[in-house]
DNA sequence: TTACAAATTTAAAACGTTTGCAATTCTGCA
DNA sequence: TGCAGAATTGCAAACGTTTTAAATTTGTAA
């Protein structure tokens, strides 16, 4: 065993054919005589041949990656959702050969840089987009580019077409809030956050769409904003709500980071979940199965989505001109016990 | 914005210079020209030129990427270490400007066979290998081919020299039968898991010795073995232990699924941790802050641990002639409130 | 046997970069 | 003005593969 690779030359000279013939029996090429392609075939998998990536991408001008931009960001803020990402990625790309590359983006630097680096360097024949923003640069680039791209989330209303796949949060806020309106709640409370990601619009016009639908002119929706990263500032955001003279009997939270501390305070203020409260979240991470007493939240399978985006990406590779994709995906109530029925005095 | 790529033959087209020049001036060389190379940067940076890394590759025989195979494991078994680990490897190559590549391999699939195609099609300079085994067949194999690699984790005996990075599990466990003991426990029972992985060995000989090293021969330990992918098993494995007539007072278990699944059961038979059972793991997996009454566990962190891994990576692809680094890391106490005093009667 | 078509194989160019070596252009000095 | 030597630039090969177009071999029918 020894450190040298190796090559389609060695190969054929080995076998007294040319590179050329060699290079057609492994493609599995009809014209190569089926009992030179059999033979090719022994030697090359005697000798452990793998054909060197870098040259086959050179000539193909196809990498057989597919890009992911990750950037890096504060400390405390791993949950699983990149593991179960990056999991899902790898079980969709696996039967077609590809592989996946994470390039990170420095905290301080822009992602487009780092993205633009990826596609303008041959590394991916595509790359998938995460946490859209509001005004999302990386969009109007792929797309001027032409460069196959697949967005998990969605811009709120955009001018051009693009594939994506998102989970169909504003169907789940919905059902999150006539549930509850069905078990007696009339005044709601919404923890958002403050960073420009578009989700947190869907989600939110998904609950006022609810809201509207019923009719109730005594339902009341109270909103709090905090930001995402700093636990501080969440912790005074949640407490505004849960401290104030009338507070709502419901809460539903952007996600379920933002649920935890509101079980949290809410039991640090000595409420009780749900007789008290009831709250929700969306995520289904996994500290919202072990949170006492539950957390009813929604699960978005985030695997299986990656997959399917996997999926997605390979296609529109492999026809650049195909029609964009898009798929909505329908989070599943997973229901814990921090819901129940609307206390029946109010302080 | 075309979806054309420039080239360095464009480049130098437009400047009136040669492809060499104008490759030599990019990449600093002071034979070139100062003014020149000012004149280059600056038609560089304008038409956004980056340069193909397959070609780069080829000719250079380095790809710019760093290898992990990760490995599809069966469902439900997502938790953070997969999202971290890689944000750790990130952040340690970022400064390098070396990108990841993750290479899956399929549940049935022998991870070796894609650990080899990585290698040999030179789409790496260097891998990352985890979870290493009591006879891992791919730490022979890149020894063999003197491929630039770092173990995360270790074999419990080897006859060969290799770099790699472990978290000091059996410290560890020590350190939590030093304290269980000073507690007055003198019943102790290990969950371990029955698959073939070294830090099972190296943990509990941790303890082992821990306990030797105490000598008091009223010292006893039960050990219950569980597969670690069968949640049904695994709950079989640990009530054999909680339903015994005389149990342990104190439970330690190889990670915190285990813990955690110790604490589930130990809540269903009627058992109060820590007043009648302590109980401590290994991890800090997120849902240990929040599954009641709060898991006593280690923290191993694996960013951190990653970040060093994929350090000593680039210094081993940078000298490959340079003696191998190791480096055994002290899991840190994370103490909550699974663990107490011994009870003072015994069943 | 010859001619021609079909089957099979091969030479050579191309992909975009780096690099050893050679060629050219400057500079200063006689 | 001429020339050595330094400074600067360029030619061409190489990396390992795929692919176009052409060459060679084989088979078949006259």
């Amino acid at each position: 065993m020894s450190a040298r690779v190796t090559t389609l030359k060695e190969l054929a000279a080995g076998l007294g054919l040319s590179i050329t013939t060699v290079s057609r029996a492994l493609a599995g090429h009809q014209q190569i005589a089926l009992k030179t392609r059999e033979r090719v075939a022994r030697a090359a998998r005697q000798a452990g041949y793998v054909p060197n990536t870098a040259a086959r991408t050179l000539v193909s001008g196809r990498s057989g990656f597919v890009g992911l931009v990750l950037p890096i960001r504060g400390p405390n803020l791993v949950d699983s959702f990149l593991g179960e990402f990056v999991t899902g990625l790898g079980e969709g790309l696996l039967p077609h050969n590809t592989d996946l590359i994470l390039a990170t983006a420095a905290q301080d630097q822009a992602e487009i840089a780092v993205l633009r680096h990826v596609v303008e360097s041959g590394r991916a024949d595509g790359v998938v987009v995460t946490r859209i923003a509001e005004v999302d640069e990386r969009l109007a680039y792929l797309r001027g580019r032409h460069f196959p791209f697949v967005a998990h989330g969605r811009l709120v209303d955009s001018d051009f077409a693009y594939n994506w796949l998102d989970t169909d949060g504003a169907h789940a806020f919905g059902e999150a809030f006539d549930m509850l309106y069905d078990l007696g709640h009339r005044y709601f409370g919404l923890v958002t956050i403050s960073e420009p990601m578009t989700f947190r619009h869907l989600r939110q016009d998904g609950l006022a769409a609810a809201i509207a639908r019923r009719g109730d002119p005594s339902v009341r929706l109270d909103v709090v904003t905090a930001p995402r990263f700093d636990r501080g500032a969440r912790i005074q955001a949640v407490n505004r709500m849960l401290q104030a003279p009338d507070r709502p009997t419901a809460i539903i939270a952007l996600f379920d980071e933002l649920a935890l501390t509101v079980m949290e305070e809410a039991a640090r203020a000595g409420l009780n979940v749900p007789r008290d409260l009831s709250v929700i979240g969306f995520d289904n991470v996994v500290a919202s199965a072990y949170a006492p007493p539950g957390l009813t939240t929604f699960d978005a399978s985030i695997r299986q989505c990656a997959r399917e985006i996997a999926e997605m990406l390979l296609t529109v590779i492999a026809d650049k001109t195909a029609e964009p994709l898009t798929r909505l995906i329908r989070p599943t109530l997973v229901p814990r016990a921090s819901h129940g029925a609307a206390p029946r005095t109010r302080s």
